[in-house]
RNA sequence: GUGUCUGUAGCUCAGCUGGAUAGAGCAACGGCCUUCUAAGCCGUGGGUCGGGGGUUCGAAUCCCUUCAGGCACACCA
């Protein structure tokens, strides 16, 4: 169904076009004046200056067109030329009721030749997540679950950092400690055990440890470029040893991405991309797209419209390694080939976005994705703590995500066993999470943000769990409603009969343009604002009117509709989000 | 140095495809629980939208300039 403020702008549109003006300027928007009305349209001003009309006439025109419209209670001309509008409570709760009826409470959906394939999480195997970790796995979630709602077939993958150095430098202090292993007996011919030579924790000792080694040992960093190149020409050893870490570090990444309520339908890797490099090497050189310079094959990617200088895109050093944008480059042949995406959406570090530019022009010249294709890269800013800088334990160390966690879910764990009602003692974990996303989330993901737990713990005002709140004051009165023996009829809107009734339904009204326009412009954060506004009208008019205690059965029927239309958005919201509300608090 | 992003209330942030009196939350102050969850609602105070120019009937929003900060600038990922 056409979005509401859609609606009204062809209304005036058509009025526009009818006076003998151009339609574009029938644009309405939100009031900036809300004591004034409730919509505007600032066309009459900008139309002055064309048809060289004095602004009032034409306002006055327009108006006195829209009288009859149905759609307005009001549409008046005022001073240099604002047409101001009220809508009729009647065509708000025609459209609400639509809404209603729809399964998807009117949001348009989009066609798409081929799926969309989030990139997101960024997490590499046998690291703890870290809360770097955090914005691309909480946007990237929302984005995926915000392209779906949309109607797209939408991948989700998780693209880990498996392949490279940290595994040789991983093997190799496995082969210092534990050297009896039969990995490390050359004339071993048997079957490698299936149970892995360690535990996730202990792998997570073992990378750092091997790493600080590296730095100052240079045999031992040598027997690591060694055993890397070994793995990458497949020795069955290294293989064996990199599937055990394989396994052991998914099975905990994926048990800390749950915990997010974060998941992937893909848990690709650089490795996956490997067996396209050699063939695209060639293929690359043959064609003359990469020249060799300074002894490393490059592709030249400045174009004429750049304001400053973008590097060429190094696709194999000059020792004939492949590196970050080959990798990047060779996944993109593979997904092309496995899913053929219409889009692809990279959800990673903004100062990743020069790299990004490279890899994707290098795609385009290369002809590796059709010219219709959509490379996004949406970039996210760092997390910084209150002292503005990047985020840190109180030690100064790098905070684990788990750790970042518990210590919120101890916060809110604190504050619901004060203010609980009763059965939902059990609920901190999923308001914690809705306090830690919605704090990220309701930034603009490409700045930079100030994480602060004690605010987003507090959860008065705009916080996430405002919102669980809200959706649960609904929920209990439904719930009520229902224990009565009462049956909602969804659709039994009424024509608004307060302020406050008015503001949220127009409110309400306005959710399919604000995914639409959140999808649009891959801005999630402006999901947040919506819902929060939402959710600050419906209190205001939970304060104010009774529902369940309403003697007129009309009116309650209608109000009960009106605050189950609202739940659904809500919930609908945040579960785009990626959280959900308890049924108390 | 070049490019790029950011600079809005004491703090954290919206608004930025130009419109009428720049909005929230927190913090401060004052009200509201014998009615559906007070994690709530209502109100008060608080701003040269970094500075300066320009375009426009009209600029936080567009252009130029300047200051301050972040980030990126070929063999790391």
């Amino acid at each position: 169904m056409t979005e509401f403020l859609t609606c009204i702008s062809n209304t005036v549109s058509e009025a526009f076009a009818s006076a003998g003006y151009d339609a574009s300027y029938g644009r309405v928007s939100l009031s900036n004046r809300p004591d004034l009305c409730e919509f505007q349209c600032n066309g009459a001003l900008a139309a002055a200056k064309a048809y060289h009309k004095a602004p009032i006439a034409i306002a006055e025109e327009v108006a006195a067109r829209l009288a009859e419209s149905g759609v307005f209670e009001k549409a008046e001309a005022v001073r240099p030329g604002f047409l101001n509008f009220t809508v009729s409570p009647a065509f708000a709760a025609d459209y609400l009721a639509q809404m209603a009826a729809d399964g998807r409470l009117g949001a348009p959906t989009v066609t798409q030749n081929g799926p969309t394939i989030v990139d997101f999480g960024g997490a590499n195997a046998a690291k703890p997540l870290h809360v770097g970790h955090l914005r691309s796995a909480v946007i990237g979630e929302s984005v995926k679950r915000l392209s779906r709602f949309m109607g797209v077939e939408t991948i989700g993958d998780v693209h880990l950092g498996d392949w490279g150095l940290q595994m040789g430098l991983i093997i190799e202090e496995l082969r210092d400690r534990k050297p009896d292993l039969p990995y490390f007996d050359a004339s071993f011919t048997g079957e490698y055990p299936a149970e892995a030579p360690f535990t996730i924790s202990e792998l997570e000792e073992i990378y750092p440890a091997a790493s600080a080694k590296s730095k100052t040992d240079e045999a031992f960093l040598a027997r690591a470029h060694e055993a890397t190149r070994k793995l990458q020409e497949g020795d069955p050893a290294c293989r064996a040893i990199w599937h055990h870490i394989m396994r052991v570090s998914k099975t905990d990444l994926k048990k800390n991405y749950d915990s997010l309520n974060v998941t992937f339908d893909l848990w690709k890797g650089e490795s996956d991309a490997q067996p396209y490099i050699p063939d695209m090497l060639a293929d690359l050189a043959s064609r003359g797209i990469s020249h060799e310079s300074q002894g490393a094959m490059v592709v030249d990617v400045q174009e004429e419209s750049d304001t400053k200088e973008v590097p060429p895109c190094i696709v194999q050093k000059s020792d004939g390694a492949a590196l970050y944008a080959t990798s990047d480059l060779a996944t993109i042949l593979e997904r092309e080939k496995l899913y053929a995406p219409a889009r692809y959406i990279y959800v990673v570090d903004k100062r990743q976005e020069m790299h990004f530019t490279q890899v994707f022009r290098t795609a385009r010249k290369a002809g590796y994705v059709k010219p219709e294709t959509r490379l996004d890269f949406l970039g996210f800013g760092t997390m910084n703590g209150k002292d503005g800088k990047p985020f840190k334990t109180r030690q100064g160390g790098v905070m684990r995500l788990e750790n970042l966690i518990a210590e919120i879910t101890d916060a809110v764990r604190e504050k619901t066993a004060e203010n609980a009602t009763e059965g939902a003692e059990a609920n901190a974990s999923v308001i914690a999470l809705a306090a830690l996303k919605y704090g990220d989330l309701q930034n603009a993901a490409s700045k930079d943000y100030v994480f602060d737990v004690d605010r987003f713990s507090s959860f008065e005002g705009n916080t996430g769990p405002y919102l669980l709140y809200t959706i649960v004051r609904i929920k209990s009165i439904l719930r009520k409603y229902a224990e009565q023996g009462g049956v909602v009829n969804p659709e039994a809107l009424l024509p608004a009969s307060t302020a406050a009734e008015k503001s949220l339904q127009l409110l309400t009204a306005r959710f399919p343009e604000t995914v639409k326009s959140a999808y649009d412009e891959l801005a999630v954060h402006k999901l947040c604002g919506y819902v929060y506004d939402l959710a600050n009208a419906f209190n205001s008019f939970y304060h104010e009117t009774r529902i369940l205690a309403e003697p007129d059965e009309t009116l309650r029927a209608g109000r009960l509709a009106l605050i189950t239309l609202v739940c659904r958005v809500c919930e609908t919201v945040i579960d785009i989000l990626g959280f959900e509300a308890p049924e108390k608090m």
